[in-house]
Formats: structure tokens, sequence, C-alpha cells
DNA sequence: AGTTTTGATTTGTGATAACAAATCAAAACT
DNA sequence: AGTTTTGATTTGTTATCACAAATCAAAACT
């Protein structure tokens, strides 16, 4: 009862680049750009519109904002129309509070079994991130996105990622759309995590990694109240 | 300015009564069958099938499916095919490890704010589990999820509720399938999670909680232990 | 003038059909 | 006899079209 064990190695390799549906093309590239601040906090997702410029049908992009809706990427008012959400102070406290659940554990978790390269290229993304010159914001968002990822891949617990994942989709366009007042604050941050996890200190990363959010989180909070005060 | 009114009579009596579109009810009917075991793990979805059952086309099957992958429900195979997932042991306790965060929270938090009836309500599920007879475990099953979802959303997090129920939905079929030695043991776990919400003790309700999720988990790893042990 | 009504347009939803990839089974071959 | 090849079938994917509900703008009315 041994049957086709020989044509796996053969095609194993010959998809190693695994097949890519038109479906999860415009699913990963919607994702991208609304993690990157693609889209403004209250723009509407519109099918057709979306469809015409990524040069495809309905269906593709219909799909995709249909998961994007369920992972909270995406908002579906009551209307049936799907806009990126306008994330509220109390809506942002409320992901805080369980990133802080996470991200933690996946701090904890990955203190537990480092790798020597994994500290190395900690220490390469925390070094550019300290380099950044002026209040490039985009670019600090996209290198602490790069730092805390390689924290949390490092975990080992593919749940965990997919779940930490889904939440900073939904912190996304607020972080590249409220002017925030970069400080080297965070810097210090970081540095604290890197040194946990080389210790391989579950609690101390813990720690460190809830202290980072907090702050950060403040930040943020800040720039929010700041931005809805002024006149509109 | 009469184009095709042939179907009209009938989808409109049934649309004045139910508001939802298609698309969600197939949705929600696929999503309550995984959760209550309606599917045997590692069974496949296939789209037909599925839609003649329904009685829909395959678009809001398609659909379905696939934020049902989304969440982890169901598992896209490289083929492209999907499946019921079969959960590993070690599955399982990544699952458990990030229920006991997420949960306990959920219960430290609603904890602050419960309302007399909402305790009411818990103690008259509480009753009811304890008066089921002999092995009913889809009963129990079903009744406990009732039980805990009542603690959830007293939280009044909907954050937190969401990726809750994602989470019960991925050990839905596995509750379901594998046969559970069912002890009255749960309902002292029950009993200190209402003691703990009544009087507001937060840490308390967290630790009532973290230890239900622990013995409960543990019933079910021996029973996933001794499934996998006997020969097939 | 301000409100309502109406008609046209835009939007999401659903079905059908054409297509491509994978699977399976029988025939052909060594 | 065992393996390969081929052809048919099944399965997921995508485009196109038809429809319904919501939206918007202009006309009609009070």
């Amino acid at each position: 009862m041994v049957k086709g064990l020989d044509k796996v190695g053969l095609e194993s390799s010959l998809r190693a680049v695994e097949r890519e549906t038109l479906n999860d093309r415009v699913y990963r590239e919607l994702r991208t750009m609304i993690m990157s601040g693609g889209f403004a906090p209250g723009s509407e997702m519109k099918l057709r519109a979306l469809a015409q410029s990524l040069h495809v049908s309905l269906m593709p992009v219909r799909d995709a904002i249909g998961r994007l809706v369920v992972e909270r990427a995406l908002k579906m008012l009551p209307n049936h129309r799907v806009i990126v959400p306008e994330t509220t102070i109390d809506e942002f406290l409320e992901i805080r509070r369980v990133r802080i659940l996470l991200e933690g554990e996946a701090a904890a978790l990955a203190s537990q079994h480092v790798s020597p390269d994994v500290i190395a290229s900690l220490k390469r993304i925390h070094e550019k991130i300290k380099s950044l010159s002026g209040n490039k914001q985009r670019q600090f968002w996209a290198l602490n996105q790069e730092f805390h990822f390689a924290v949390y891949e490092a975990a080992k617990s593919p749940l965990l990622l997919s779940m930490i994942e889904s939440l900073w989709l939904q912190i996304g366009p607020v972080f590249n759309h409220i002017p925030i007042n970069l400080t080297s604050e965070g810097a210090r941050g970081h540095h604290r995590i890197i040194a946990a996890l080389g210790a391989g200190d579950a609690k101390a990363a813990r720690a460190a990694l809830t202290e980072d959010l907090m702050k950060g989180g403040d930040r943020i909070i800040a720039a929010l109240i700041q931005d809805k005060q002024p006149a509109r």
C-alpha cells in the first residue's frame, strides 16, 4: 500500500514558489496597504474601484474584503458598506489591553529559545531605528513593526503570531495617519527587550514589552486626543 | 423598466422576515455546525456538496469558507482543499495557553461590572449542568459554552469576545468528537467562577477560570492521547 | 423656500458558466 | 506484474451578468 510517495519530492521542489491565486494576491496586497497606511481611516472600500485599480474582476476583491472584515481590519457598516475603521480612544485602549496580553506572552515564550542570530538581527533593526533622522513616521512604523515581529516569530507559536498580526492590522491606519511626536524614547524600550531576551528572562521580557506598548500607546492616545480637539 | 420579476415573489416575502444576506446565513450556519461538532476533524469541505445541501449556489459557500479559513476554524491544505482541522496535542496546548490569557482577562474584566441578573443566569446554567444525567457529551459542551460566554459577554469587550469565539471555534470539533470521561468535577470550577464574579474579585475570577481551563484541558489531552494510542 | 417624490445611478449580492488544476481510474506499456 | 501514461471527472478559481438595495440629484409639489 505504498502509493504515490515517489512524486512528493519532485512536486514540492517544483512548487517552491507556491501557486498563488489572484484571490490571495489581492488579499495580501490590500492587507499590506492597510497595515502600512495606504488608506485613511474612514475611507470607503468600494469593490469596483478597487477591482479596477488592481486590474482584476469584482470577485477576488470581494473575497479579500470579506476576509479582512472578519479579522476586523475593515469594518462593515449596517448599510453593508465597508470602510477602514476609525479607531476611538476606547477601542484603542481595548486593543492595547489585548496586545499586552498576547505580545507579552510571545516575548516571554521567545525568551525561552531565542537563537543568537535573532538577537543579532534585533540589534541591527534597533540601530536602524536609532539612526532614523527627523520625523520619518512611516519608516519608524515599518522598522518598529519589523523589530516586534522578529520577536514574535521567535516565539514559535503560529497561533499567537496570527492573532498578533490581526491586532496590528487594526491599529495600522491609526499609526500612519495620526501625526505622532517621535522621540528617541522608544529606543530604550527596545534595548531592554533585547537584553531580557538575551538573558533568557521570560518575566523581564514580558515586562519590557509591556512597558514599550504602554509608553508607545500613551503617545498615540495623546495624539488622538490632540487630533480630536482642534476644529474640524 | 421591467426586467425580470420571475423570482421576486418568494424572495421578497422571505426577506421581510430575515434581514440577513445569504452570505451571512451560510457563514453562521457553517460556523455553528463546526462549533457544535457537525463535522468530524479531517473531513473535507467541498464547495458543491455544501452548496447543494444548503440549497444555495457556490458563491455564498465559497465566501463563508474563506472567512472560516481566516479565523482558523477551517484549514486550507496546499492543494487548496479545505478540511476541518485535526488538532494535535501541541496545537491544543497552544490554544489553551492563549485561551487562558484571553478568557482569564475577560473573567477579570467581567468581575468589575457584573450585574446581579448575569450572576443569576450563570447559576441557572450551572444547575442545568449539574443535573445533566449520564454522559451526554454534546449537551454538556453546549451548556458549558453557554456558561462561559455568559461570563465573557459580561466583560463588555467586543474585541476579546470575538477573539475568544474564534478560539472556541478551533477546539469545537475536538470536544465533540473525542470521547471524554465526564465527571462532576467541572461543576466545582464553575461554582468558584460564580463566587469570584459575585465578590467582584478580579484576581480570583482569573484564577478560577484558569483552573477550570487547565482541569478541563487535562481531561481532553488525556482523551487525545488515549484516542491516538489504540489501533485505528 | 423647503420638503417630498421620483428617476437614474451606484453599490453590494448572488447565480451561472468558462476555465485550470488536481485527482482518479482504466488502458498501455515495459 | 508493476509502472507509466492517458483520458475523464471532480474540485477550486475567476469573469461576466442580472438583480436588489441604497444613494444621490433633479424635478414636483405644497
